[in-house]
DNA sequence: CCATGTCAAGGTCAC
DNA sequence: GTGACCTTGACATGG
């Protein structure tokens, strides 16, 4: 249920937890470094997998100091780990190190996604393409196994290409997933894209396969069916059921003067605050898409807490 | 040392 | 059909 106001400190009051993807500039360390293929060593991803791990706890540990409880682990934590060149037991060698991870999430009551690239298309008519996605998927549920997250930790992609033929399309999205193990499965979710799988589309998938829709404001904005946000809102809300955790929300805004569907440098007070008003109904996890990460967060955090879905701790 | 070209992976659209 | 674009940091090479 959603909090009534500000101050009511009312029991299963939920707070909206708000985040950034994957890159923290104010720590000074990286935890998406990798390396090009032709270099690859076992020495040689032990050493940047190790990296990536330490910075992720010290961008953790900043975002708990600063209240930031959302956060999108990058799909470069563990270089490779789903390319055949790929021998090393990483999940054995690093075990312990996700499993300080996990813990400090699980501790400090923290959302986690992850989010693989555009190379991940489970409905691609190329059955290569597909055999490595769904190595890559696999390899994105395996990190929040390995740090014992529950299942409202997600993976999202998009539902993948048309192909000139979106029914069809859908048909293969539905079949394949429905063929994907549980382990990722219980994970995935869909997200509206910004060129051609609208809400509504995403919507049907759900209705077919019963995975949740994550909501991209930015996207509907670009690409939508007509489909009113406040005929829809609820629906989306419903596709996520209770153990996925409630539903996680991608925000952005356009950056003036450039090309449409420009992701904004920094974000738009204006433009959140006419988002957060648009979707007071709704009960979610927002995650910005913003390109000056953590410093948009802070500010997005200070304008939330007016709002009564967010209560800030001391 | 710094600047710049390049990096596993797909799909869409403009031309 | 070909190439730019998406989005993006950071590796790696060459000057």
């Amino acid at each position: 249920m959603p909090c009534l106001s500000f101050h009511s400190l009312i029991p299963m009051c939920y707070i909206m937890k708000i985040g950034y993807p994957c890159v923290n500039r104010s720590i000074g360390c990286s935890g998406s470094r990798t390396f090009r293929l032709k270099n690859y060593s076992p020495e040689r991803m032990i050493e940047t997998t190790g990296n990536n791990l330490d910075c992720l706890l010290e961008m953790l540990k900043y975002n708990q100091q600063h209240n930031i409880l959302f956060f999108r682990i990058s799909s470069d934590l563990v270089p490779f780990a789903s390319h055949p060149v790929c021998k090393f037991d990483w999940l054995g060698h690093f075990q312990r190190d996700f499993q300080e991870v996990g813990t400090f999430i699980r501790v400090h009551d923290m959302r986690i996604s992850m989010h693989p690239d555009q190379f991940v298309v489970i409905n691609s008519p190329d059955k290569g393409v597909v055999e490595r996605s769904v190595a890559e998927l696999r390899y994105h549920a395996q990190v929040l196994d390995l740090m014992q997250l529950d299942d409202s930790a997600k993976i999202q992609i998009h539902v993948g290409g048309v192909y000139r033929d979106k029914q069809g399309s859908i048909a293969r999205f539905i079949d394949r997933y429905e063929r994907l193990d549980s382990s990722i499965r219980k994970r995935l979710v869909i997200e509206n894209d910004d060129i051609s799988y609208t809400l509504n589309d995403c919507l049907i998938i759900h209705e077919a396969t019963g995975i949740p829709v994550l909501f991209d404001s930015f996207h509907h904005l670009l690409n939508n069916s007509g489909e009113p946000l406040g005929e829809v809102i609820d629906l989306i809300s419903s596709s996520w059921r209770k153990d996925d955790g409630i539903p996680m929300c991608d925000y952005s805004s356009q950056q003036e003067g450039e090309r449409k569907g420009r992701h904004a440098e920094t974000i738009d007070a204006y433009d959140f605050k006419e988002f957060l008003k648009a979707s007071l109904k709704f009960d979610f996890d927002i995650m910005l898409e913003i390109k000056d990460k953590e410093k948009s967060a802070l500010q997005a955090i200070r304008i939330a807490s007016q709002d009564s879905r967010l209560i800030l701790s001391p």
